[in-house]
DNA sequence: TTCTTGCTGGGCAATCTGTTCAGTCAGGGG
DNA sequence: CCCCTGACTGAACAGATTGCCCAGCAAGAA
């Protein structure tokens, strides 16, 4: 769960150049190639890195509208929602929260009017009393992780 | 941008296993390899498969807590507080959106306690004028792809 | 001091990758 | 009806990488 800074050059290197193996990453770190194999390993087997899978981009896909979804839930009707909600392709993620809304979920569209359709697809479920979508217009950040990983590295390394 | 069915097995494939080789991959599916490698650039170079970064877990590198805030921007800063917020680690990504608010952005922090600094250090700057925060509990959905990826080969080959 | 842990540097066989080639097949256009 | 293009197959090759093992070494813990 600790990090050090050889991990965080290890998961930052391998952001940057996914295609990256593990021989060109001792090389590249000046570390033995042994070395950064067990690093990974245990990185892996850590939780730290869940794994490699493809990073696709929705848009690329015919999904170019991101939205995301406030939902207000009946009381006791969370476990239903959440399994309809699971269902629903163009549900990307589903999170429960605090706060004035009861559920965070992330949705995909081909386009503004085919989200009225994803979210009636949403709604449609007797558990949601009430859904306050908020249409995505620019991404600034795209989700990463880089920065993070640094200042973890960084903060371990101050011990 | 057009997804066949084999694209869509190709991702899925890729999405559960990651580790996997082109050639492994190319006798799953019971097409050639070199098929497969085709498929794989065109894929890439579409823009479908963004990359193969490791996916690295927040709470696993001692960041347990995600929060979403809702952002109210003071007219003229938004391109301020992009900057701003994009220098915060804890920031994993950030939308400009409709609705109520400006912004939504993903934050991360150590505990209960530390997302305090850390909305500090988001709302700390002046082109903000107001913070909505939903604290996440459950995760019942994790950020997924594949349901989407294998809805859109779907949708092509009903074409 | 002795033990444990992590890193180094090396070596090995097996496997995979990148690339190229010729041949086949289906669909579109002329 | 024929030709061309694009995509897939099956095969081959050299070069590089992987997984695995080992012994030596250094630093910190007991």
């Amino acid at each position: 769960m600790a990090i050090d800074q050889l991990d965080g050059r290890i998961i930052v290197l391998l952001a940057r150049e996914p295609r990256i193996g593990v021989l060109e990453m001792s090389r590249r770190l000046g570390v033995a190639r042994g070395t950064v194999q067990a690093r990974l390993d245990r990185l892996q087997s850590n939780g730290v890195i869940r794994g490699f899978g493809p990073q696709v981009d929705p848009a690329a896909l015919g999904y170019p509208v991101t939205a995301f979804a406030t939902l207000q839930i009946r009381q006791g009707q969370g476990a239903d929602v959440r399994a309809h909600l699971a269902t629903v392709p163009e549900v990307l993620e589903l999170h429960t929260t605090t706060g004035s809304g009861d559920m965070l979920c992330r949705l995909v569209a081909r386009s503004n009017a085919d989200l009225q359709r994803v979210i009636d697809l949403v709604v449609g479920f007797d558990g949601i009393v009430r859904a306050a979508t908020a249409i995505v217009m620019e991404n600034p950040v795209p989700l990463r992780i880089i920065p993070l990983v640094e200042q973890a590295a960084q903060d371990v390394e101050r011990t």
